[in-house]
DNA sequence: CCTATATATCAAAATAAATTAATATGAGAA
DNA sequence: TTCTCATATTAATTTATTTTGATATATAGG
């Protein structure tokens, strides 16, 4: 459980950027939590946050591009699913930065 | 150290989008990235970012109305301060994420 | 085939955010 | 007080993002 192997990567800046950007709409953020309840088909997505289909689809392109949810498709559905890994990955990322900074505030001290 | 008492704080959705927003700019990053290397005035980000002022600025408004950065004044220059709490806040509130979702996991499996 | 359904894409319009150049503020020096 | 320097603010413009409504694609069922 502790030692689990995380499949973490370093994230480069452009692709943190992208995660953060993505993570920070309101919509976007509505959909993730969605997801952190499962996997949901768009059709599922439409109904419980209720907005406009192409909207849904537009803001889930967005998420998928920035790495942070997974697609499946499944005869005419297609399915959804948040990817942890990335969330993991932005976690670390922003561990290195606090390290950065507690590297300097050691060697002052 | 491994007990230590984090000043954190259980971040809402509202703030958190606006965390993430302000470090998903380039600019901002570059700041954020400088200021990691310790305290820095605005002529020093100035100088080493290489940018106008009214656009440095600008931006070191966004990070502190986030609640990145921190600043004190000391005659004409104000300093600017990475401001550690806000990152492991950020970190903290993804970890829920990644709990809500796990919990999910943990209950199908 | 033909139709219905689920989702994606596109172009135009609306909205939001960033840049620029100019001006304002406020502290210290003269 | 007056001047200069560091920083902030503002208004106008530019650029990026989101929304909307329409149409396209692709799958399954009849």
């Amino acid at each position: 459980m502790a030692t689990a192997i995380k499949n973490e990567v370093v994230l480069e800046n452009a692709m943190a950027r992208k995660l953060l950007k993505a993570l920070s709409d309101p919509l976007r953020l509505q959909i993730i939590e969605s997801l952190s309840g499962g996997e949901r088909c768009v059709c599922d997505l439409i109904n419980e946050i209720g907005l406009a289909q192409s909207k849904i689809s537009f803001h889930l392109k967005v998420l998928k591009d920035a790495g942070l949810i997974t697609d499946r498709q499944a005869g005419r559905w297609v399915y959804y699913q948040l990817n942890i890994d990335s969330l993991n990955s932005l976690q670390n990322w922003i561990e290195l930065l606090k390290e950065s900074s507690k590297q300097r505030s050691q060697a002052c001290k």
